[in-house]
DNA sequence: TCGAGTTGTGAAAAAGCTGTGAAAGCAGGG
DNA sequence: CCCTGCTTTCACAGCTTTTTCACAACTCGA
C-alpha cells in the first residue's frame, strides 16, 4: 500500500519567515498546507480533515491551554506539534500530557519541524488504521474505503485496486482539476514517465463502470491539456427522466475542502 | 476497560544516574521497565511485547542507524525515543525519517522523557471489553475466545493458535477488507516481510476447515490485490440467484452493527 | 479550415497475484 | 534423541490486473 499518503497540515503561527519556508518545503513534499492566522473552532478543523497541526501557542493568547486540550480531545487522529520559544520543563510536560504529540523549541530548523510532523502523523495513522469515516457519497455513488469499493445502491462497481484508488483520489478532490502527473504521483506513488497513458486508460475504465451502473450522471470531466476533474452532475439530457434518486451528495458533507475558506 | 494500560518500556542507556531516576519514576507510574545493557535482536524485542523504547544510540556502537532502522521496521507499533547528547539537525531528521518517534537531547529532565514516552505510546483507547460478550456468532460458526476455538454446533474446528487468531481478527472486523500487511501485523505482531505468503497459507487452512464443517457457507472472501474480508453468506449451492446481488449484510449501514452490541 | 498536439478506444502483451500441494524448519514432549 | 504437530518457505498453475500500442476522434490556435 502507498505508505506516503499525502499529509494535510495546518499551521498556526505568525512568524512569516518560518511559515513561508515551511510552506515551500511541505509543498515540495506533496503535502497540502494551510496557514491560519489564529485559533479556529475545532469543528472547522474536523471539516478540514487534517492530519497534522503545527502551532505556536504564543499566537493563541491566554487560553491556549484549554484550546489545545479541546483540539486534542476532539481530534484524536490529529497529530499536534507545538513549536514555540522558551518554555519550562513543566510546561512541556503539561502539554504532552494533555495530548500534544511533540514540542519543539524555536528557533528550529524547518527540516526538523517537517520530520517531526511526519513522524507524528505516521504514528497517528498507525494507531488508527482506518477510522470510521463514513462512506463518501457523490451523486449516486458511495465510495467505501473500508471495502476498497464503490457502490451504486447496493451494487458494487467491481473496481480493481488501482481503479478504486484513482476514483477515491478524484472524489477526495471533488471539483478540483487534477493534472495527470499529480494523479499518477499520488496513485502510483512515483513519477509518471513521459508519454505514459495509464491515467487515461484508467479514467476510461472508471467511466465505463460508472456509466454502466449510474447512467444519467456524469462524474469525471476532461480538461483538455490539463487533466481531469471529478464532479458528479446529473446529465442534462432532457430525455433522462432517471435521476430521481435523491442526490445524497448534499446530505453528507463528508469531505471538507482544505482549499475552501 | 482501563484506557491507560500499563506501558512496557525498555531502556538502552548506560548513564546509570539517569536510568535509575527514570526507573524510579516509571515504577511509580506503574510502568514495567527493563534496562538493557546494549542492543538486543529485534526478535527478542518482539517477544518482550514492548510498548516503548528509550535508547541512546551512543551505546549501540557504529551501526546504530541500521539497528534502529531494523527495530522501527519490524516493530511499527513500538514507540521509539532517542535520548542522546549533541546531535545535528541532519542526524535528527535522519532518525525521525527512519521511523524514530521522538528525539530528545541530553541532559534532559526525566519527567520530560517520561512525558514524551507516554505521548509516543499513547494510542487508541479501544474499549474492546471482550469481557464475556459471549461467543461471537457468524453464520453457523461460534467463535469462543475463552476456548481459543471455533465451533460449528458442538464440533470444534480444531484450529491451531495462529489459525484461531487469524479467524478471530477477521471475524472481529466482519465486513471489512483487511490488507495482508495489516493482518500480519496484528496476528504475528511484527511487520510482514515482502513476499511473505503466510497469510495466504493460513487463509487456505481456515477455508479448508470451515468448508469441512460448514459447507454451504462462504466465510472468507478474497479481494484481489488487497486482502481478505470475512462475511458469512450462504453459498447458493446450485446455480442460483444473481452472483453480484449484495447480501443483506452488505446493506447494513457502515456505522453501528447491531449484532456486535 | 488545416494541422499539430491531445484524448478516447480496443486489444494484445506483460506483469503480478492467489490457490495449492508438498517439503523444509522448528519447538515441545516423550 | 526421535516424534509429532505447527509454521514457514517454495515452486508452479491458473487467473486477474496493468501496461503498452496503434489508431481514431477530437480540441484549439493560426
Amino acid at each position: 500500500m502507498n505508505s506516503q499518503q499525502t499529509i494535510r497540515l495546518a499551521v498556526i503561527d505568525n512568524d512569516s519567515g518560518f511559515v513561508t519556508v515551511l510552506a515551500k518545503r511541505t509543498e515540495a513534499a506533496g503535502w497540502q498546507q494551510r496557514t491560519l492566522g489564529g485559533a479556529i473552532p475545532p469543528e472547522e478543523m474536523v471539516a478540514m480533515k487534517l492530519n497534522a497541526l503545527l502551532v505556536d501557542p504564543a499566537v493563541l493568547g491566554d487560553d491556549s491551554w484549554s484550546y489545545l486540550e479541546r483540539i486534542c480531545g476532539m481530534l484524536p487522529d490529529l497529530g499536534v506539534v507545538v513549536c514555540t520559544g522558551r518554555s519550562t520543563v513543566a510546561q512541556r510536560v503539561r502539554g504532552l500530557r494533555l495530548g500534544i504529540d511533540d514540542w519543539i523549541t524555536k528557533p528550529c530548523h524547518p527540516e526538523e519541524a517537517i520530520a517531526r510532523l511526519e513522524a507524528v502523523s505516521r504514528r497517528r495513522r498507525r494507531a488508527r488504521p482506518q477510522a470510521e469515516t463514513g462512506p463518501l457519497v457523490a451523486g449516486e455513488l458511495a465510495i467505501r474505503s473500508d471495502r476498497f469499493q464503490a457502490f451504486v445502491g447496493e451494487v458494487s462497481l467491481d473496481l480493481t485496486r488501482r481503479e478504486f484508488e484513482l476514483l477515491q483520489l478524484l472524489a477526495d478532490s471533488k471539483g478540483q482539476v487534477l493534472e495527470r502527473e499529480a494523479i499518477y504521483q499520488r496513485v502510483w506513488g512515483y513519477a509518471m514517465a513521459h508519454g505514459d497513458r495509464s491515467v487515461d486508460v484508467f479514467i476510461r475504465k472508471l467511466r465505463q463502470k460508472l456509466e454502466k451502473l449510474s447512467p444519467g450522471w456524469g462524474y469525471i470531466h476532461t480538461h483538455f491539456g490539463v487533466g481531469y476533474r471529478f464532479d458528479p452532475e446529473p446529465v442534462d439530457g432532457a430525455a433522462q427522466a432517471a435521476p430521481e434518486a435523491a442526490p445524497a451528495a448534499d446530505l453528507a458533507p463528508v469531505h471538507g475542502d482544505l482549499t475552501a475558506a
